[in-house]
DNA sequence: GCAATAATGGGAACGGTTTTCATTACCGAT
DNA sequence: ATCGGTAATGAAAACCGTTCCCATTATTGC
């Protein structure tokens, strides 16, 4: 179920593309290469919105690539310790990842009711209405996550 | 881990109490009285802010009443479908649930990187901004969870 | 009280994530 | 180019929060 699609339109690919951005970092970072960790980032900077482990496994492997979920899940631990990538809990139990843009483009979430969709959407109010907050309690505040749930605009118009 | 603290000021202990308000919409809803029930909601009811099904048992027993995990999730379900809790997900795979209080009078939570806990605060005007992100999406969002992540004042000054 | 049946709790089952460990692959030194 | 130390990988087991199952207990209408 959650059949993952978005509402987004913009983002035109520009820069020195978010997987080279990756790759060099894990080489600066001391990092050796790898072939699971390559796939996993790869995969990744094709996608635009957030993906669960499972589902990377699945396409990795209809991919023809073989990529044991231990590694996945290596893998993705390895970018959000570096802030490469952004954690995303829609509930349900599962995690979901996606790539996390050095320009701070980021994105939040919502959560349909009616047609399990994820739709994303960005707000540049809210994000500045959200570090406002963030000043008003004194806390050094490093990254938010919010998720809207309800129906989308297609199953709230039907 | 995760030692749940709160930064909440207010919280006057006003009107009929939640977990009558609570009791009551379970009578009128025909559900029978329990004993795994009762004690969930009274335990809820003196939180000023989320607990995990686990935390929930290890209270009861410490307090003597001896409840099954499997009720304890259960009645948390009932409370849930029913919109008398809400659902916060802190990550790390555990649900935490909260006493929803008639009024909307709902806040939010910054998981504190440096210590751990969890605080809570209240925003009219994020809220406000929240209810208009909504209607630009044309969706019909019934409710929304934050959660905003780093160190909290405590942390950020030391 | 009595019967019907909802509520409960122990334990097994489940599913996502983490750990373990033997094997493979990378990379610097030679 | 080869070798050796060691990081990266993947299969399988372990782990843990949550759900399911079912026998037992408790509540409510009669
Ligand atoms: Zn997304
Ligand atoms: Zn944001
Ligand atoms: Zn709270
Ligand atoms: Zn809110």
């Amino acid at each position: 179920m959650t059949t993952a699609a978005h509402s987004h339109s913009g983002h035109a690919h520009e820069g020195p593309s978010w997987s080279e951005h990756v790759l060099a970092r894990f080489e600066r970072e001391g990092f050796r290469a790898g072939g699971a960790r390559a796939a996993v980032v790869e995969l990744l900077a094709e996608q635009d919105c957030c993906l669960s482990a499972q589902e990377i496994f699945d396409r990795l492997r209809g991919g023809g690539r073989s990529v044991g979920i231990a590694s996945i899940y290596r893998v993705l631990d390895q970018l959000f310790q570096l802030q490469l990538v952004q954690r995303v809990d829609v509930g349900g139990g599962v995690a979901r990842f996606e790539a996390a843009h050095p320009g701070g483009d980021h994105h939040h979430h919502l959560l349909c009711n009616g047609c399990g969709r994820v739709v994303a959407f960005e707000d540049a109010a809210l994000e500045a209405e959200l570090d406002r907050v963030a000043e008003r309690l004194g806390a050094r505040v490093a990254g938010h996550e919010l998720v809207l749930h309800g129906a989308c605009a297609d199953c709230s118009r039907g």
